[in-house]
DNA sequence: ATATCTAAAATGAACGTTCATTCATTTTTT
DNA sequence: AAAAAATGAATGAACGTTCATTTTAGATAT
């Protein structure tokens, strides 16, 4: 057994249980059933505990959501795979959704570069360089794009965690992505 | 000198500097200058001191936003007012936007009600409700259209106060208020 | 005007609790 | 038996809250 990813497993529950105010390092602990001293053979302490798991989920984000993206698509046929992938990675681990919320819009906590936000936004970029220069995408600045993509597709998976709709209902995921579409294509 | 007032608006200020990790009751009273205990005497304890300044902000951003509504314009028209009050709202204290984010995202912090969190959508659904019926606004479940609009909207604010984009440039928030509404339009 | 009294408001040191971290000891692995 | 990994009780700092005491403000009497 990988201690090391079960205690960061066994944040990720707590946080999305609990949130970051009722984290404590014996929690993790028991949790991950370890003893709270072990946590410091893995991390240097509760800072870099938080910061290497928030850096694991970007980077597995970013992977499964370019694993959608293919050149030899259209810009709009891309634009739905990766929402569909964006989606998916947070349907199937909600914990993911409720830590990165939590940490992106926790200023100072745990970051020293606020610029880190934005890694998660980077598969977004890429499609959205591209279809500007191809002319499907609208000419308007990068910021306000990434606003009409990443926005809904943020609050449509919390509405969904939070019951308030059921993105698993048949045609629903269609209608969103072609009415984020239409906000974005020229 | 109103000190009830000054204790809240030091836990604005205090949230947005440092996040609620950051937060405590010392700090609280420094920054409004008064002495710790006299928090007690304008608030049960923290929790109580926390909601309540989380719902005057709601009961505020609410009454502006709707403030922005009549019943005589177009429900574009509203659609454009209402964005654009919201939009203000949080430009013009972006203390607001900071706390209201990181209470939102911190489940079971300081909420017995989850609810609580879609009070600030309350003007949104208004609007919604009353495009839909005039055949103006497409045909998808609420929780879709609210994603395409509080989502933008609320993306476009992190971004703006993040110096990542300027709302107050020429244009920039017309065609923002133009890309949002072609998502919803039917 | 000034002094005296009274109740309300405010203070901040003290208290009990919680927490992150450490490290002497024990357990496991090689 | 030596080294590495793991333990969890101990430590001291930080925190929310309390409450005995002090300050303030308004009313009343001199």
């Amino acid at each position: 057994m990988d201690k090391r990813e079960a205690i960061l497993k066994s944040v990720l529950k707590l946080v999305n249980r609990e949130g970051f105010y009722h984290l404590n390092m014996k929690k993790i602990a028991q949790e991950a059933g370890v003893a709270a001293g072990t946590i410091y053979l893995y991390f240097k302490g509760k800072e870099d505990l938080i910061n290497a798991l928030y850096a694991m989920i970007v980077a597995e984000f970013n992977q499964q959501v370019l694993e959608g993206y293919d050149d030899s698509k259209t810009v709009k046929e891309n634009f739905f795979e990766m929402m569909s992938k964006a989606i998916d990675f947070y349907l199937d681990q909600p914990d993911n959704f409720s830590f990165v919320e939590q940490y992106t819009y926790a200023p100072f906590l745990f970051k020293e570069n606020q610029d880190e936000n934005f890694l998660l936004l980077l598969p977004i970029y890429k499609m959205m360089r591209e279809g500007k220069t191809a002319g499907i995408i609208r000419n308007i600045p990068d910021a306000i794009l990434l606003s009409l993509i990443h926005g809904p597709m943020n609050t449509i998976v919390k509405l969904h965690l939070a019951h308030k709709t059921d993105l698993n209902k048949k045609g629903a995921r269609q209608k969103f992505y072609e009415a984020a579409w239409d906000a974005i294509c020229a």
